[in-house]
DNA sequence: CGAATCAGAGAATGACATTCTCACCAAGGA
DNA sequence: TCCTTGGTGAGAATGTCATTCTCTGATTCG
């Protein structure tokens, strides 16, 4: 049962040293993969590729592949946690931009939508609609680890509202975070989707801020 | 060029009444293969089913599955549409027995979003999850038109909120109900998925009627 | 009866994801 | 230097579906 406590510390570093090589070469190879989807996701504008396609664009094998990811469902999630934290990421950054707390949601909810629509200009778009709602009902429990960064941001800006006594009473911040950003992403992907009902990012922020009635 | 305008009437008559048989015998064997498909639904709980097994289970044959439908896609598209019409319809009756406005459209609201959750025990739930979200991406227009029932209600609920100066200022009746449907049905989703923050149909309906602040 | 249409059985096809086989090669240890 | 080993490339093999095709028997109608 005693392990060898002499493991002589050079070879501790070589195992070590190789380990991490190792690691470096296999991160560039996943790196790889991923740049590749990606590139092709931005070019054909959907996440319908196949993963022959990945591999042969990265020049990689599909035993490779295989090596890396296990499956097609681990490189688009990978994409998909990705993107939704730089996002979180880029939408943080414009909240401090706004001083006060209605403002800075405000922005929030606005660029969101208007990122969250199908959109033929920018990339990356078909992750955040394709591919999220599939991942919803597949995979509830990723979809919420790469919901998470985002959701963080929502929860603290409802919070400072909460404190500014903003906040509905009778709210939970976090639970209404939920809510304001599902509410926001799914509507601008179904309004998105169609030519008739163009809604406004203005429009949505309303809704969320003051609901149907406006009133109590 | 010319035809024959002395068809005689029993011919017609004949052909008529082939015509109409054959269609009767073609509605059987759809209404079949849609039975199928529903009790194959209800048992495995998703519209994971493949085509053989709704033709082995309707003791019908591929050739004629294919006879009568354009693909798998639009039998998922007509047992949609046929579940979207009849909630529609269950719902309105439901609303017809509140007299208020406003409580009208909130046991609507509330019913929908019970009705759309993810839940074991009834059966033809994972139509409205499940497909829905597929549908939503793959064919927007067939979507907006198995909707319609539903948006329709929607629509007309809000008119009458407008009409009772109910309805924030500045907001469209047909735009709002198009927004509050799809939150409802949307967080339905996502929230049951999750057990961690399971929303009520209360909290739902504060949020939609109230919004975030809760005032101007 | 004979031609046309319908429907069942199930084989064939085509797309994919995923797995498996084989051959290579580079790095580390003896 | 030789051997072992883990990671790879190439690409064939498998498995699951949807969809199509072929053959064949039955039913209908003149």
């Amino acid at each position: 049962m005693s392990t060898p406590t002499e493991e002589p510390a050079w070879k501790q570093r070589a195992v070590e040293r190789s380990t991490q090589a190792a690691k470096r070469r296999a991160e560039q190879r996943v790196e790889r993969f991923l740049d590749a989807a990606q590139a092709i996701m931005a070019e054909k504008g959907t996440t319908d590729f196949t993963v022959q396609e990945v591999v042969d664009r990265s020049k990689q094998s599909l035993r490779s592949f295989y090596q890396h990811f296990d499956g097609k469902h681990e490189l688009l999630l990978a994409l998909f946690e990705d993107a939704m934290s730089k996002s979180a990421e880029q939408l943080r950054v414009l909240a401090t931009e706004q001083s006060d707390p209605l403002d800075r949601l405000r922005v929030v909810v606005q660029e969101l939508f208007e990122s969250s629509r199908p959109d033929p200009a920018t990339q990356q778009q078909p992750l955040f609609t394709d591919f999220a709602l599939r991942l919803l009902m597949s995979h509830p429990a990723e979809m919420r680890v790469a919901n998470a960064p985002l959701l963080a941001l929502f929860t603290q800006l409802i919070q400072d509202l909460e404190d500014a006594n903003l906040l509905r009473p009778g709210f939970k911040a976090k639970r209404v975070a939920a809510l304001t950003m599902q509410t926001v992403m799914f509507n601008a992907q179904s309004s998105g989707q169609d030519a008739a009902h163009p809604l406004t990012a203005e429009e949505i922020w309303d809704y969320c801020a003051h609901g149907i009635t406006g009133n109590d």
